[in-house]
DNA sequence: AACGATACTTGTAAAATACAAATTTAAAGG
DNA sequence: CCTTTAAATTTGTATTTTACAAGTATCGTT
């Protein structure tokens, strides 16, 4: 019974696909990274540059010139700290925003058709079993060292 | 109680930064679509380019590509199939299974790991849970259309 | 004021991606 | 049997993504 991998591994390019289609909002297409970048600028409080590509595992150098394209769209502004010039605070634009919602909206609308294939029992155990797994995943060693 | 989009967001990551640490096999790296693909090779019978390409959602003209760089990496074998000979076999090489079984047995070890923070029926529950997920998923339309 | 440490950016070069167009082979229609 | 159409794969080209090494600017400590 030890298919755990083989699940896995479905459950994993499944999970790809789904970020990949999530995000065109409009006329603007966004990579899947850059959803995940706008997702945590939106969620964490003033973060800097640093905060952001840690919690997503994306090298910095990398980071940083992701951070220009989506400066360039107008969806995330760069303000330097007034305590400390070195860092740089991230925030949304308005249209930033938009987005962030509009990828919220567009991801929990595929996530509730997901789930409409399970009756209620099943969901509930569901989510509960993500919540253990990520738990679980946060406690190991091997994995998701770099995540929060 | 509708933090799904949360739970999934970070179970997502978690899985990308899995699959990326797995593929470092003695001196050879690879990368999660590399391992992806040698996955689907060794589980398949007798593939051809288009059936792993869709299966990963990869683009052909992409994944013709990348076939090349597995084959220099002498991985994969590539030969033209004798019925029609516009399709091509895919296969492991001794050196491609060697690496197929060593990434299936870090994952393995790496599920484990993970799974090993949980108790006996935890573990149970979340691995039935995934079933369903992945069912339901293989259902929805939103996703992973192009998946099997 | 000098030192190293920290946050971030650029130089550069490799790899990944995808659209359009080409190539080769097979199948279908007349 | 020949022509046309379709299918599987490759190349041309151009963009994007990535990451290491080295650079710049600022801070804290002494």
């Amino acid at each position: 019974m030890d298919n755990k991998r083989e699940l896995f591994q479905v459950l994993t390019r499944r999970f790809g696909l789904l970020n990949k289609n999530c995000c065109s909002v409009g006329a603007i297409d966004i990579s899947t990274v850059h959803s995940h970048i706008i997702y945590e600028i939106d969620k964490q409080h003033e973060p800097t540059m640093q905060q952001i590509a840690e919690t997503l595992a994306i090298d910095v150098t990398t980071f940083s010139r992701q951070i220009q394209t989506l400066i360039k769209m107008e969806l995330v502004t760069k303000s330097p700290s007034l305590n400390d010039k070195r860092y740089y605070v991230l925030a949304l634009t308005t249209q930033g925003k938009f987005m962030a919602s509009s990828i919220e909206a567009s991801m929990n609308n595929y996530l509730d058709e997901i789930f409409s294939h399970m009756n209620e029992f099943e969901q509930e155990t569901v989510l509960r079993s993500i919540k253990l797994l990520n738990n679980a995943m946060s406690k190991s060693s091997v994995c998701c060292t770099p995540l929060l």
